[in-house]
Order: C-alpha cells, then sequence, then structure tokens
DNA sequence: ATGCGCCCAAACATTTATGAATGAAATTGA
DNA sequence: TCAATTTCATTCATAAATGTTTGGGCGCAT
C-alpha cells in the first residue's frame, strides 16, 4: 500500500512547483519533502517528476497519479467540511479570508461586536492575495470580487457595492496640475497594482482612451498604495471608501466612477456550521447597513 | 488538514470491527491503532464509533467519513495499479490469490517452469480464505471459483473445469457398508465444509433429496478434510484430483458428479505489466493443459 | 564577471511516533 | 458461576521521521 501522506505531499509539489514551495506550503521542511516524494516514487517505481530548466514537470506517470490524488483531495476536503458542518455549537474557530483592503481595517472592527456577543468564537482572519480554496477549508468565510463559481458548492450574496474614482494627493496636482479632461491624463503618471485586480486604470473614460504618461509605481497592497498616492506619485484607481480617510487625497475628473460588487461566499457544508453560520450572517448584515460607506465613503458605522 | 493516513487505520478499523483486527490487517501494533483513530476523531472534533456490547459501530458522522474514505480508498488503489501497469519488465513481484486446495500443490507446481523462465520475476503466493481484493492490489492474479464481477474492471477466464464426486474412505465403507443409492445416504455421516464454499453435499441427486444421517466433520481446508475422509469420518464431496492422490479413498455413487469451473481472474489495470501478463497466460495456459487433471482426476502434466 | 537569491542534497541532533509488555475490563463458552 | 479469551488503555524503551544547518549548483540581475 501506498503512504497516504505522501500524496498531499505530492499535491503540494504540484502546486507550488519545487520542494521548497510545498514545503512552506505544507508548514514542514525542505528536506522532508524531498524525502517523501523521493519515498513515494521508490514504492511506485517510477519517477513522478523531471526536473528541466530548474524547474519540475510531472511525468505522464505523474499526470495519471495527479488525476487520483485530486480527487483523493477532493473527498479530504468533503471530510473536513462535514466535521465543521456537524458542529451546532457556537464555539470554536472561524477562518475569514480577505484581501488586505478590507480584511485590515474594516473586517475586525465590523466583527469586534460579533465577538462580543459570541466570546467562544474564535475570528481568524486570513489576509491573503490568492483566493482561498473554500473546498479544501483553508477558510470558512471569503470575502471577494468573484461571486461562488459553479463548479464547486459554494454559496454566496452579493453583499455591497464598493465605489471608486480617480484620486492623487494635493501635492501632486498643486505641483503637476489638475486634468480638466480624459485628454489630460496622458500628461500624469499611473499609480496602480502590480498583481491583476479588477481596480485597474481605466483604459477608456467617457468613450475616449485614457493613457497615462506613465506607470509611477506599483504594488500589491492598498496601503502602499495609498502611501504613493499621499505622497504624490501620480493618480490612481482607489476606493472611495479608503480615500475619504485621507484628506491629502483629492478626487480627480470626479464624472468618472467605478464601482465592483463585493461578494460573501462559503462552502454549503461549513456553512451548516452553527458558528459559521452566525458568523456569515453577521458579516452580510454588517456590510449591508454600511453600504453608503462602501458605496460612497461616507463615514462607517463601525469607525 | 486531517492526517491522510489515519484514513487506512480508520478504513481497517470498519472493516475489521475492532483496534486489534484493525492492526493485524496493517501490520501495526494495536496501541498505534488506537493512538491514531483518537487522533483523529480530536482532529475532527466528533467521535468515529461508538462502543455497543463490546463492538465497535460507526456513528452517523462516521458513516460520513466512511462514504468519503471509501473513494479516497478507491482512487488510492488506482494508483497501485498503475504504477504496476506501466512497468514493462519481466522483473518484480507478482502476487497470486488461490484458495489451499490449488494454492498448496498445484500451483506452485505449475509455476516452477515459469520461474525458470523469469528468473527476476518473484513469485508471492497467498493462500487466504478470504477472497482477495485484486482492485486493492491485495493480489495481481486471482484464482476463484468466480468470475470477474461486473462492477469492478476485473477480467477473467474460464479455465478448467474441476469436477468432483462423493467419496469415503474404505475402511469406512467396510465399516458402514457402501450406499447403493441416493436414499442409503441417509444412514451415513457427512463430512463437509466449515465456511460457505461451492462444493457443498448436494441436497438432491437426481431429483431425489439426499440426507446425511448428521455431519461428522466439518473443516475449513482441504487437507484436514482429507485427513478427516481418510481417518473415516464418514462420506464427502470431494474433487476428483485431490481423491485421486489417496487411494485409501473410494468413490461411493459414481453416477453423482458435480463439477465447477475455475476463473483465473486479475485487473485490466495490473495485466498491462508485462511480468503479470506473462504469468496470467503461463497459469492459463498451464490449466489448460491439465484439463484431464481437473476433470476427472487424471494425473497432472506437473506432477 | 560577480554578487545575490533560490533551490535541492547531505549531515547530524532532536523530536516524534511506534512497538513490546503489562494490566484491567468485558464477553464468550463451558 | 467461573475460567478463558479477546479487547483496549497505559507505561517505558526503542526506532523512525523530522528539523536545523551546511554546502554546492543554478539562474538572474547588477
Amino acid at each position: 500500500m501506498i503512504e497516504w501522506s505522501d500524496i498531499p505531499v505530492f499535491l503540494a509539489v504540484v502546486d507550488s512547483g519545487s520542494h521548497s514551495g510545498a514545503a512552506r506550503e505544507l508548514g514542514v521542511s525542505q528536506p522532508t519533502v524531498g524525502r517523501r516524494l523521493a519515498a513515494m516514487e521508490e514504492k511506485l517505481g517510477a519517477p513522478l517528476f523531471v526536473r528541466e530548466n530548474g524547474i519540475l514537470n510531472a511525468t505522464s506517470f505523474g499526470q495519471t497519479v495527479l488525476d487520483h490524488a485530486r480527487r483523493m483531495q477532493d473527498e479530504a476536503g468533503a471530510i473536513a467540511r462535514a466535521a465543521v458542518s456537524r458542529d451546532s455549537s457556537l464555539a470554536g474557530p472561524v477562518v475569514f479570508a480577505a484581501s488586505e483592503g478590507l480584511g485590515g481595517d474594516w473586517l475586525p472592527r465590523a466583527l469586534a461586536g460579533f465577538k462580543r456577543n459570541n466570546p467562544d468564537i474564535i475570528i481568524e482572519l486570513n489576509i491573503d492575495n490568492h483566493v482561498a480554496n473554500l473546498a479544501q477549508r483553508q477558510a470558512d468565510i471569503a470575502l471577494r470580487w468573484n461571486g461562488p463559481g459553479k463548479q464547486q458548492s459554494l454559496i454566496g450574496r452579493r453583499a455591497v457595492t464598493i465605489g471608486a474614482g480617480l484620486y492623487a494627493a494635493k501635492s501632486y496636482l498643486d505641483r503637476m496640475g489638475r486634468p480638466e479632461n480624459v485628454g489630460d491624463l496622458a500628461d500624469h503618471d499611473a499609480v496602480g497594482w502590480s498583481v491583476t485586480t479588477k481596480f485597474t486604470w481605466p483604459s477608456i473614460i467617457d468613450g475616449q482612451e485614457a493613457f497615462p504618461a506613465r506607470t509611477a509605481f506599483q504594488a500589491n497592497s492598498p496601503n502602499a498604495l495609498l502611501s504613493a498616492l499621499a505622497a504624490g506619485f501620480g493618480i490612481g484607481v482607489y476606493t472611495h471608501r479608503m480615500a475619504s480617510r485621507h484628506n491629502e487625497l483629492e478626487r480627480v475628473l470626479p464624472e468618472y466612477d467605478t464601482s465592483l460588487d463585493l461578494w460573501i461566499v462559503t462552502h454549503e457544508d461549513v456553512r451548516r456550521s452553527a458558528r459559521i453560520r452566525a458568523a456569515f450572517d453577521f458579516t452580510l448584515e454588517a456590510l449591508e447597513a454600511d453600504t453608503a460607506h462602501f458605496g460612497s465613503g461616507a463615514p462607517s458605522i463601525y469607525c
């Protein structure tokens, strides 16, 4: 019989592309990953990976194993979810996954009241740039820009609409001038995201192409972007709610306004858990209660 | 994440009904099974078993886990089979599963020639009373009374027909008299199998009910039954091929003759392996070449 | 070219899990 | 009812897996 605990190691190596990455993902040491993988290949009698130009590629045999291993992973996730779903006590951990923007400020404050009413529930907040896998129970509740996909048994609600516009520092605008129309943007610097996100620099405004002179600053953190804007790097798309709290920022071309829907998503299995259902419902209500804050940047009721 | 290696432990406990039984099945110690199971229940936050009258019963939660665990087991078996199937060398182990009757004498002799031609193939013979699970790769090739079921991807061939009749020791018949017709059997003792098998005492012979006075001896081993017959315990159904080698046995009511088909079965995945295909084909040919031996008890060509 | 970062293999120390042995509890059979 | 067997929890010594550290190899950017 194959060693079952080697299979998550194999999967992590496939997902991360390296022993070291798999080790980080699994919370074990890098030599352990190498040893487990070697033992697995020894047992199966055939290599699972070949190293080409330094990167690991699954052999055709590795692909076959991967198919079966993925299905095992699905079932293992189902077991984990089943264990949570049958828990009817308002105690234990609830793991949130959220981007840094929401998770960094609004969510902890909003959840303070929930924690007060449910002292035995332990709130764990997972700020992560990659989308947490709810089926694998990496998180119980996620706040995302995307609704639940159709493939998995995820359920979600469109909670609030988050408004955004173009902002820059007053000092920057004093120095470089205030754009009066879309064409003026060509004389300015852009501040944007280094990772793919929904809040990108708008390529079209009112049917007119908007070209910044160059991208002056990129980051993958909203706080870093905020600092860059405040420091006068240039003009960037930013949410009203974040911009409103920094009065050194000034709105540019107010006729341009964009918005994104924020979803709250969970897995139908874990939602059967009393504590997760409570946390889900509370968060949804909190988001809806703060609609004005998210839409136009009005002060949050949780401030 | 749950500990994957705990799941085979859980499955073994389900299958065997006890920690000790699972330990034997897995080849680990009984305390290990207890600890792994306890760790699993701790991790999942709910008991998997309840002990009722000393026997372990899965809780409803345990049943849910079992469903998923079974599917994981299926996939793990598929991985093991995939590993064997891609092996094109005529080397390595081939695991046979056979009942004691065939496995104890004929099979080793027949396979001697195969081993001579394939010195690098290691033949492992698993004499077991319970039907080996080919999907789980408990064996590569099985000799059975049953053909492959339809549910799993097993393939098999009806190899030979094994003839059997009623036999008893000469000494017994001298003492108790030789039955002339079916009705006379009512005055005699039966020697039979203690486990369910196909070679049972015939309840109907030529449309007439056959009732032995009582069952004098039962065993689950063909050698033990043979000894019992030879020792004069009574009359029993026995294969011609085994009976012919013991001239103290005498056939009773020769007009009664029964037969069973013997199948050779393997899994379509493992049959792709060169060595297993070779062993399968060789064994099938050997069985067919010895048709007279199995059918009527003629001397085996492998003697 | 040359540092720098990242990756993996090899060595040794440590922690962890396992096994053997023992005893208590419960069930089975006489 | 009582002996015998089986089962499981506990203890301690051992074996096994893991972590830490180190060094070599490779790609990449300075």
